[in-house]
DNA sequence: CATGAATGAGTGTTCATTCAT
DNA sequence: GATGAATGAACACTCATTCAT
């Protein structure tokens, strides 16, 4: 996820600053853009600061990304959407039971996205979803909607399996995504002035919770599904 | 918590503007800029726009509150009355099982803030934590904090009774928080713009979480406390 | 069609800056905007010098003109559009011949608009209609398309009053309009670069094609009409 | 004076571009920004727009022309080729009557200049006269005197033939003048808005023009010279 | 107290021009 | 010579804040 082997600011070689890096501006960009959204939110991050960061001029962002919305959809698809046909894979070629899939793709998310910088853009999109609405389709249609069609056909398939008593599929899928969303706000908003909950540890509470949520799909022992 | 005492610009009253208003403004003022900040954010929220529907001119508004960042922090900091005493009492006097007690609070907090205007303050909050910290401080310090351990002695109340297994607190707090955060989050933020699942119902979800997690804490029939 | 009375950087009275002269304002502001329309073009104008030939700040030009368009739509409605119910007045209530009454209106037009700044207006569309099609599209309804239905009616009425030979309308408009925008223009590009051409009157020049063609539209003498 | 011998890209040719090319850049910048200067105006064509349609680089236009006005003015200078010793030749030879001449002229400047490509450099100077006085200079002393010297010898011819009264030469030139610059400005700038004005015939119209026009000059039968 | 006209420091975006390759 | 990546000075428009009345 972070751009570790390009640094932002690498001032290691003083070449000219007109230096021509084409391969090379729109991922810096990305990256910049990633940590700024993140850190004050998207209407409070200024594309000249995208830039500077980036190492470039404003002009610079423009020849890469035709608005500050456009940069915002493309730091949001490197982040979270390229990894949807990876993790549909995996879903297809599962061979293992359901319960496990389900525990599977729950720590995956949380190791690949929720733990990693790219949550904020979760956090943020919630934050201002209400005041930028083309952002929030964007969002709604690129990555809520594929998720959760990905989350269904898992729920389904432990269904057919007879692994998972019938249910509601959406409720059942808010359910699923209810504790990593959760999670992730609070660990962009509240979590970082609380004390007491300083010694929660994210992984535990999603395991728990992935417990009981599973306890109650399962079908019981000794239970006719 | 809600100022629902005030309804915003209620010429109700026939009685001439000028006597009610003198001590109304500010909290006109407040209960104008809660639903505005609610609806599009600290940045996103013009300060004309909230004089406007407070009825008064943009610069009574300076005259009250110093700065945006002022009426904002003042608009968090009113909306905080503190009904725990209420809630505290209930939970001292409850005579019936802890399980139904969990239910009844679920219920509660859902009816009088997660389905009212004051979930807004909730949104609001978690939404710009990071661009104001102090209000994140305040708001853990206020709400929080009292709000957890409130529902943490709940929770051992259980297990005092032998109701509820033993447990780490602070994880199950959370649990029992999650799904009412994560759905005054989603009603504020990306539930408008689906589709899918404008079919959810609130209560139904709420219900079916709290299902899951008594069922989780509370000790098995058969199982030695 | 000056505002002379209020001359635009009037250092006369040395009260503050934060003078309020809402009254004043806009008609300050459209007079601004016509010098500089006409001096430099619709896209070459800008918007703060425009404020500042007026003596506010960009700013206040927005508290008049929500555009830079709108602010010179209203110049021209200033200008131009305004005269028109005058003149469609006197043409109800002319009494005399029609040729008489196309002399006075060309006349009238020369010293109302041709010969006046606000000729620059006529020449700055005619440049940048093609830039501008919204500016073109407002131009053409509300000063085109009035101006020609007023000479329409005019050649009309000599014509029904057996003074005119039947004619094309459509034509015979252009025929009495392209002098006078030829003039205009001229005036505004390479007129003043002619040495040769410095003794052309402009007046004597229009009543010579009003001869010319007052002299084709009119029924000859034992013709039959 | 159109740039005929020069289509614009003409791919024609199935010779390597290389070859051609290296002398024809210029030409192909030249007149690629003709056409847009012509439909856009100055401000608003864009110099990439201009080297793309040329099929070069944005690079090397500036190789070329030092700056945008420089290739404003070198695109109204190249432009002007005159042709004006082959209509004054014609002038010289013809045999008829000058009231025919001065149809020949009429007919011969719209079809050769008017109707083509050519009237946009008319349009463009007229319209950005102001802007550059230099070019307004230039196109005076190297087309308009040259031409309106050519108009006034033919009228000259006439009164000499005792075919015409005596005139103030400079306003009849004006008045020869006039219906066709309106003609080339109206067809670029406000004609295409004008759905009234749709169905004037250019060609009509001027040879209307063109009879008011003689009738006046025209000594009258019975009248003496 | 209350007003609302006035301000001016931003904002995103554009585009002529430069220059390393 | 030719390229096109990079620049940075504009520019239209916004909005929190001020202050004369």
């Amino acid at each position: 996820m972070s751009r570790s082997p390009t640094p932002p600011s690498a001032e290691a070689e003083p070449r000219g600053k007109r230096e021509r890096r084409k391969e090379a501006r729109p991922g810096e960009l990305l990256d910049a853009a990633l940590d700024l959204f993140v850190d004050k939110g998207f209407a409070a991050t200024r594309v000249e600061e995208v830039a500077a960061r980036a190492g470039v001029s404003k002009g610079t962002l423009f020849l890469y990304f035709p608005s500050k919305e456009d940069l915002f959809k493309a730091v949001v698809r490197e982040s979270i959407t390229g990894r949807f046909t990876e993790w549909a894979d995996m879903l297809e070629h599962y061979e293992g039971n359901t319960c496990d899939l389900v525990r599977e793709c729950l720590t995956q998310w949380w190791e690949r996205i929720g733990n990693t910088r790219a949550s904020g853009i979760t956090k943020l999109v919630m934050s201002e979803a209400n005041t930028f609405p083309e952002i929030a389709d964007f969002y709604q249609r690129e990555v809520i909607e594929p998720g959760n069609q990905l989350i269904g056909r898992i729920l389904q398939r432990g269904v057919a399996r007879g692994e998972f008593r019938p249910m509601d599929i959406e409720h059942a899928i808010l359910g699923l995504v209810a504790p990593l969303i959760f999670m992730v706000m609070w660990k962009h908003s509240l979590g970082p002035c609380s004390a007491a909950m300083a010694q929660v540890d994210p992984e535990t509470f999603l395991n728990q919770q992935a417990d009981l949520l599973l306890n109650g799909l399962r079908v019981r022992p000794g239970e006719t599904p």
